[in-house]
RNA sequence: GCGGGUGUGGUGAAAUUGGUAGACACGCUGGAUUUAGGAUCCAGUGCCGCGAGGCGUGUGGGUUCGAGUCCCUCCACCCGCACCA
């Protein structure tokens, strides 16, 4: 064959017509193509996906009369880069996973779609000035295109799209009925917004427990309530019925559990947008990595604190790995102790309230510390400390996150304030200061520093010379720091001799009876910023009279055009931009200008799939209750922590509201690994056109580069192509190897595109075939695993698929089939069943691929033999399992053929083959009948000269035989 | 620092309850066939050794007739959280 061909129908195989425009002989398209006998999978699938979607075969409606399985995919964000051999194998496995539950009869709803808003399309319509809508729709287009061809059965005539004004109709419902919802902390539970108010109108704050800030009545603004500066919090049924519909909606607004707040937020400045906790790590934002501040803003939202414990608690119950639970309790961060007054010396009517998680130390308190946002360190500053003190916050508020946290080295820095706290036992004068090292954000920003238990406190007592008052028996806390919990406390009053395990809960009692304290949980997990400053997200159901927030419920409030994708120049977000015309409701003096975070539409897409042409609600709740929670959630697990915990709080308030009837969307997940790919390098001799093969690279000075994995076989440069690949590669000169190749180096990386080692999944489903790729992809490792991609073996997939074909091409009518063939299938048959329920996706493939060699050596013909096998393979493989089936007299489908089972009778053999060991060292085998007994396998192995050979002249101690596994003699 | 996880051939890996370690593939070596091969078929392939045999699942120890698997010690790497009171 002439070479240009050889090239040719290695980088893409085109169709038969192409190659006979090649001039090949006819006899080799036979044998390469043409044949009835060749596995012609470009043929077989293109007819089969043809047929599926005539058939509308993967379409599912309720049925009472079947078990329902629900598998559901993290649906993608569909970027422009389209995918790579990495998204689809999470989608490969539970589509894999989702066939073989329907051949097992359950009615499976395995949906997908797209979470369409977000950033990228954003920053994409910013410089191009094109609208997010079309790049999501081109996006949305090609990422079909890509799924189709791996021949997924999911149900398209479910998907949903998060940008969609018909989905997102009701990601708007959903935050009206948050703003419309309150929680009830004696209940536990989210309550509608007129049962509170009718408990205030009777009873005021008396009975009802609404879950809200602490102080929440310092959060109105001055003047709209008929009370005094004396008011601590009780609000009365008179108090309520006292205020005005303004005071009463401001009012109500600290109880919401959606509600609008002034508050420290994650602001990006060079995203323009505030960010959510879990979109900022270490201090930058996660998407992009750019420097985050603290800033107050005004801003809607979430009240997910309100159901912290639940979302502990719960976790309980579901089949997720250790550490996604780990990972969600410790974002919760639950931890008890101790909420304790300390009075401020000279201002009677302040207190400083600090959480602590070791009240047992109260009495080893030698300063306070407060975050330097603290409300009271105005107050306790001294004149003397006024400059410092202010000169300090200064300098703290212009940190970014990311410094103030020091990036991880913990500077000690600190400011005295000049004032003292009061020790609420003692009644000592305490120092306080205020600190970096005390978060605003967490407990109440405030603590008692106990430098003798505590490894910061008593570093900062060091730095600054602060007294460690001792109060471990036998403990010199001025030399070292004691954190265990083990030791007898001393001058510790009350506590004396008892061990702080057994002193805390005293010192919780006591600190109650004296009136100076409260046992506390406290959590780290804040109430969750709902509000965007960007375009492209979901535009909130809501307009302003004044300052008063109001919805609107009689009309879906669509996205606006507007004239560029920026803020204003007031700094107003991007819609503040569109004319009263643009948009489709106005009402009041202006409409909400922020949209949604991405977290909203992904928070329940799950919930719309079951129903999600419903014009009427966002869920009917007959259609919930059959398809119910999530059996399976396949997906990666970077990223999750936010999405789950954000998913799981909608659950809840939705089941706690009575529109869906379980608390938990998730049952069961797993998460699939990453796919790495296998980076290639070239070594240019620096400063020169000369590239240095592999081997010898070490002899020159070079300059590593990555080169494109698609010019490189097996580590082997194809020099001709690299010349070609990159104009300034075009007078490369090549040093090579002593065969006379160029050998690449390489390396596992991350796929990407800068990396040159994107593999996408379009050019070997053309090369191999969608079945091909699909066994592969589960073949390469376990499914959790992190694995290299390394495109080589999947010619050994391609084999078995060709080899599966072959055995039922070769079937013929009246052959029978033999003991050891049944055999065969049915072990197969125990094998893959046993290795789907576990997951174990790629001793799946393993077990075909013996079942299948076993029967190409036996020279199996029988097609009611072979049957079974097309249903074994029709999860992995689905388009050629139809063709199988057919091939095998099959009528109808594959895709609703029973699940086989495994028939006991061809599982057990009437032989079994024993290894004997000696003393652990296996040095023959003896096979004798199955049902042999024990006693009996003992005195044949003894007998058997082999046997005797070994034990010559050795005392046989005892003999372990294990029915059918093995024997061990032990000699001595 | 805390939490979770992983260490097995040249490579991806298998061994589900403690029972022949390396199944199944890739790669490699040799052979057959072929005008040709990146096609197909056959054989071999953990390491050392001609062989008998010895050694071998990150390290060191323990339990056991028997340990990749159970217990303890240490090491390495990956992921998550991290000044959380």
């Amino acid at each position: 064959m002439p070479r240009q061909l050889r090239s040719h129908r290695f980088y893409n195989r085109r169709s038969l017509s192409q190659v006979h425009a090649l001039k090949i002989p006819s006899d080799y398209l036979c044998s390469e193509l043409g044949s009835r006998m060749e596995y012609d999978f470009r043929a077989i699938e293109q007819r089969w996906q043809t047929n599926w979607k005539a058939s509308e075969a993967y379409k599912v409606t309720e049925d009472p009369s079947k078990e329902k399985f629900y598998v559901l995919d993290m649906f993608p964000y569909p970027s422009g880069a389209g995918l790579h051999v990495g998204h689809p194998l999470g989608y490969i496995a539970s589509d894999v996973y989702a066939r073989y539950k329907r051949h097992q009869g359950f009615n499976v709803l395995h949906p997908m779609g797209y979470d369409s808003f977000g950033l990228p399309a954003e920053q994409y319509a910013i410089q191009t000035g094109q609208h997010p809508a079309l790049t999501t729709e081109a996006n949305v287009t090609r990422y079909r295109e890509q799924l189709d061809q791996l021949g997924f059965c999911y149900d398209w005539s479910r998907q949903v799209r998060t940008s969609d004004p018909a989905y997102y109709r009701w990601t708007q419902w959903i935050f009206a009925e948050l703003f419309e919802s309150w929680y009830d902390a004696a209940a536990d539970c989210a309550k509608p917004i007129s049962a509170l108010v009718e408990m205030l109108q009777s009873d005021g704050l008396e009975t009802a427990q609404p879950s809200c800030d602490g102080d929440w009545w310092k959060m109105l603004p001055d003047g709209v309530y008929p009370w005094d500066d004396a008011f601590d919090g009780t609000l009365t049924a008179a108090h309520w019925n006292a205020c005005d519909a303004v005071a009463q909606s401001h009012i109500l607004m600290q109880f919401r559990l959606a509600y609008l707040a002034d508050s420290e937020v994650n602001w990006c400045p060079a995203l323009g947008t505030v960010l959510a906790n879990d979109e900022v790590k270490d201090g930058l934002s996660e998407r992009g990595g750019h420097p985050v501040v603290r800033k107050r803003m005004r801003q809607w939202i979430m009240r997910i604190s309100a159901f912290s414990q639940r979302l502990i608690d719960d976790l309980n119950g579901l089949d997720w790995t250790d550490s996604i639970k780990e990972a969600q309790r410790n974002w919760i961060g639950r931890s008890e102790g101790a909420s304790v007054h300390f009075g401020i010396e000279g201002l009677p009517q302040h207190t400083i309230e600090v959480f602590t998680t070791r009240p047992d130390t109260i009495y080893g308190v030698g300063f306070m510390v407060l975050a330097p946002e603290h409300e009271l360190v105005e107050v306790l500053t001294t004149a003397e400390q006024k400059d410092a003190i202010t000169a300090y916050q200064t300098a703290a508020a212009q940190k970014s996150e990311r410094e103030r946290q020091g990036a991880g080295d913990h500077e000690i820095r600190g400011c005295f304030t000049g004032g003292y706290a009061v020790h609420p036992l003692t009644g000592e004068k305490i120092p306080v200061w205020i600190a970096d090292y005390v978060l605003a954000g967490y407990g109440t920003g405030a603590i008692m520093a106990v430098p003798a238990g505590d490894e910061r406190d008593w570093k900062f007592a060091k730095a600054y010379d602060l007294s460690i008052p001792p109060i471990f028996e036998g403990v010199d806390t001025d030399e070292s720091v004691y954190t265990e919990k083990d030791i007898a406390l001393c001058n510790s009053g009350e506590f004396d001799g008892k061990t702080p395990v057994e002193a805390i809960p005293l010192a919780i009692a006591y600190l109650e009876d004296k009136g100076v304290g409260t046992g506390q949980i406290n959590y780290r997990l804040r109430d969750a910023v709902f509000s965007r400053q960007r375009y492209w997200g979901e535009p909130f159901p809501i307009y302003y009279d004044g300052e008063i927030p109001q919805l609107i419920r009689d009309e879906q409030v669509t996205l606006p055009p507007v004239d560029a994708y920026l803020p204003t120049e007031d700094g107003d977000p991007p819609l503040a931009r569109a004319k009263t015309e643009d948009w489709n409701v106005t009402r009041g003096d202006r409409m909400e200008y922020n949209t949604m975070p991405g977290w909203a539409g992904s928070s329940w897409y799950f919930l719309r799939y079951l129903d999600p042409h419903n014009t009427e609600e966002f869920c009917a709740r007959d259609k919930s209750d059959y398809w119910g929670q999530v059996d399976l959630y396949v997906g990666g697990a970077e990223h999750t922590t936010g999405h789950l915990l954000y998913s799981r709080f909608w659950t809840k308030f939705l089941f706690d509201r009575g529109w869906i009837g379980f608390n938990e969307p998730f049952k069961q997940m797993i998460n699939q690994g990453m796919i790495l790919g296998r980076s290639n390098f070239v070594y240019r001799v620096q400063g020169t056109d000369q590239f240095v093969t592999f081997e010898k690279r070490k002899e020159f000075q070079t300059q590593r580069l990555h080169v494109d994995i698609n010019i490189v076989q097996s580590d082997k440069l194809d020099v001709e192509a690299f010349k070609s690949w990159r104009p300034e590669y075009a007078n490369a000169e090549f040093i090579l190897n002593d065969e006379g190749e160029y050998t690449c180096g390489h390396e596992v990386e991350k796929m990407s595109k800068s990396k040159f080692n994107v593999q996408t999944p379009d050019d070997l489903v053309e090369r191999y075939g969608a079945d091909t790729l699909r066994c592969y992809e589960m073949f390469l490792g376990p499914l959790t695993q992190h694995k290299p991609w390394d495109t080589q073996g999947i010619s050994g997939v391609h084999n078995f698929l060709r080899k599966l074909h072959r055995v039922f091409s070769q079937i013929e009518a009246g052959s029978a089939a033999t003991d050891d063939q049944h055999r065969i299938v049915h072990k197969t048959i125990k094998k893959v069943s046993d290795d789907l329920d576990r997951y174990a996706f790629n001793t799946v493939i393993s077990a075909l691929m013996i079942g299948v060699n076993e029967l190409l050596e036996t020279k199996a013909q029988n097609a009611a033999l072979l049957q079974p096998l097309a249903v074994l393979a029709s999860p992995v493989a689905p388009h050629l399992a139809e063709e199988l089936w057919e091939l095998s007299g099959g009528t109808d489908s594959v895709l609703d053929q029973a699940w086989p089972t495994a028939d006991e009778r061809w599982l057990t053999a009437d032989e079994v083959t024993y290894p004997v060991s000696f003393n652990g060292k296996v040095r023959f085998q003896l096979t004798v009948p199955a049902d042999l007994d024990a006693q009996s396998v003992e005195s044949q192995v003894l007998v058997h000269e082999q046997a005797q050979a070994h034990l010559d002249g050795k005392t046989v101690r005892k003999v372990i035989v294990v029915p059918g596994r093995i024997v061990n003699i032990v000699v001595g």
